[in-house]
DNA sequence: CATTGCTCAGTAACCGGTTACTCACGTGGA
DNA sequence: TCCACGTGAGTAACCGGTTACTGAGCAATG
């Protein structure tokens, strides 16, 4: 118990009585090796619960390394479903899997990459929407080229594709049109005044969203009114936070809201309920991901297909995929938070 | 690009002009180099954008390992939550940490703690509450036997303690205390029928609630009935199912539920909307765990210290922490969703 | 009976690091 | 001037596997 267990593939030999390079053939694969031999090694080996080193194998011989999947925070239910999804993916393709977190720390990030470079993990799949500017897209091209160097493959996700060159694979949702066609339905339920709550400018996803609902304005023919379109982080207390605040400045001027996302709809609904206004009654919301609070919400939200991203991922990131960058549809999850308003 | 880059430290010692031990040297470690040298050797290193292998320096030199968690789905908030302390912990602690999940199943659980041990992974952590039987005592106690002979620890949460002798180590939360706590406050609001909702024999976290449950009814007179404690697994549509089918039974014969988990009761709570009986003023209702569906339905619940779970396993992991098993305190959130009964 | 060819097992080199041991060299004291 | 000593660097063994190469033993063939 003191002195670990430091079984090696000789004592296995020694005591069955052969070779290293049988026990390691044995255990190894296709050589072909006497039945009766074969027995003799499984028995050593079970007899001493010998546990083959996984440094020593995968530096002697060249064998699949892992997917790493970098995330933000597990505890973010769009970041967590699409995880879920990568092991699964992962699981059934009978590859070894591993989340490892940033807390959107670039400097763990950095860390994270250079640890995985280390351990020749096979593919680096890095999910998540990011603030893009000149010194993100340096970093992410570096990665990429130190990455691709070492053989492995680099899979964004959610992220915009690099510049020309740069080995990466991208696999991403729809956001612009998505975003689009929930604000139509807003507008087709008679909503003109509509509140776009999730504005960051120069992140990819927000950027894409806003896009998308300023495009469905144009085509219904609104004008598009700046103060309607009002920052917030994407998560609850951004949301319930900025709410707070606008209908602190006086009563609502809007009839409707388009949550950047779930939780920012999850917050807003908060802060509504304690302003004594009700949904859909008073006001009508939308939000976007259809992450779990959606469903106790009955929020009206745009679906993702996270399992279809993990699954792209993962085949991305084993070259068993063309197609790039690739973008996967989204579509509108109806619920029951938004109330048609008589056309004026 | 088409050859991976394998730069080795010979390489790197052959470009700088000195040995391989030299290189070792400035890059491991409190060896004294001449700072000319160690400059040389840096330069080397950058020129050729070396990476060490982090398999043959494990292989030579044991290094700290990693931390490992292993848990059912990432995507359930319990379970993520407690991942995301632990990785948080870990990080600070500086040790890589990994995100396994097994999708429940026992197989890939095994093949999954044979695999960290093959990685020589310094530490275990299994969370999440079994059906505890025989064969799920045997096969823990062969990974805890088989990982502490490999020098890895093994950390329990949630679940109970195993045989003397056996070498894990465990951390959990005090369901029992929690569901007294939360029952007492259903029946102080003068509650009598109470119906427990998530019944699964054998299932450690679900008995010591309904332990919890039952000692609180005793506790104020009231009798046990039987029919009030009905199956549920912890998840939301086993909620959904549990409720549609008590409710299509006919009217309700109780006027509050304690529901198994925050997801049970989010199942739950939607069946009742469904079923046209409104919470809190037609139906009270608690839940457990203080996971995030619990905020945005109003949910009374217990909270779980989940960081405090996370950071005491590491810990525990680490070695830097006694005190086994140790149980956590809990505590009552009240929100919004009991009301009170006037007294009869 | 000699030769060829096939099956199965062993020997030893190698993967890419770390580190014990050895040694060259410059300095200070006798 | 000679020797002891401290400093910084090199050589080579080793970690625990895999596998190219070699070869023993035996059946089939000529």
């Amino acid at each position: 118990m003191t002195t670990p267990n430091r079984v090696t593939i000789r004592d296995v030999a020694r005591r069955a009585g052969v070779s290293v390079a049988t026990v390691s053939r044995v255990l190894g694969g296709d050589y072909p090796v006497l039945a009766a031999t074969r027995a003799k090694v499984m028995r050593a080996v079970r007899e001493l619960d010998y546990v083959p080193n996984a440094h020593a194998r995968n530096l002697s011989a060249a064998r699949p390394g892992a997917i790493a999947i970098v995330v933000n925070s597990v505890a973010v239910p769009y970041y967590a479903l699409i995880a879920q999804a990568v092991e699964e993916q992962a699981a059934q393709e009978g590859r070894l899997s591993l989340i490892c977190t940033t807390g959107g720390d670039t400097g763990r990030e950095l860390s994270i990459v250079q640890l995985l470079r280390e351990q020749r993990a096979e593919a680096v799949i890095l999910v998540g929407s990011v603030i893009v500017d000149e010194e993100y897209r340096k970093r992410m091209t570096e990665y990429a080229h130190a990455l691709a160097a070492a053989g492995s493959r680099l899979v964004l996700c959610g992220r915009p594709p690099l510049g020309e060159g740069a080995p990466a694979l991208v696999v991403g949702f729809d956001n612009t049109g998505g975003a689009h066609a929930v604000t139509a339905h807003l507008l087709s339920a008679g909503h003109r005044r509509i509140l776009y709550l999730g504005l960051r400018p120069g992140h990819t996803t927000s950027d894409s969203r806003v896009a998308g609902y300023r495009s469905a304005l144009a085509e219904y023919g609104v004008a598009a009114d700046p103060s309607l379109e009002v920052e917030a982080e994407f998560n609850r207390e951004a949301g319930y936070a900025a709410m707070n605040r606008r209908l602190a400045a006086g009563p609502p001027d809007f009839t409707a809201i388009f949550a950047g996302n779930d939780l920012v709809a999850a917050g807003a609904i908060q802060s509504l309920r304690e302003h004594g206004l009700r949904v859909p009654e008073d006001m009508s919301i939308v939000g976007y991901d259809d992450v779990p609070p959606a469903q106790d919400l009955g929020l009206t939200t745009v679906h993702l297909p996270h399992d279809e991203l993990g699954r792209a991922a993962v085949r991305l990131a084993l070259g068993r995929m063309g197609g790039n960058p690739l973008t996967l549809g989204t579509h509108i999850v109806v619920r029951d938070s938004v109330r048609p308003l008589g056309p004026r």
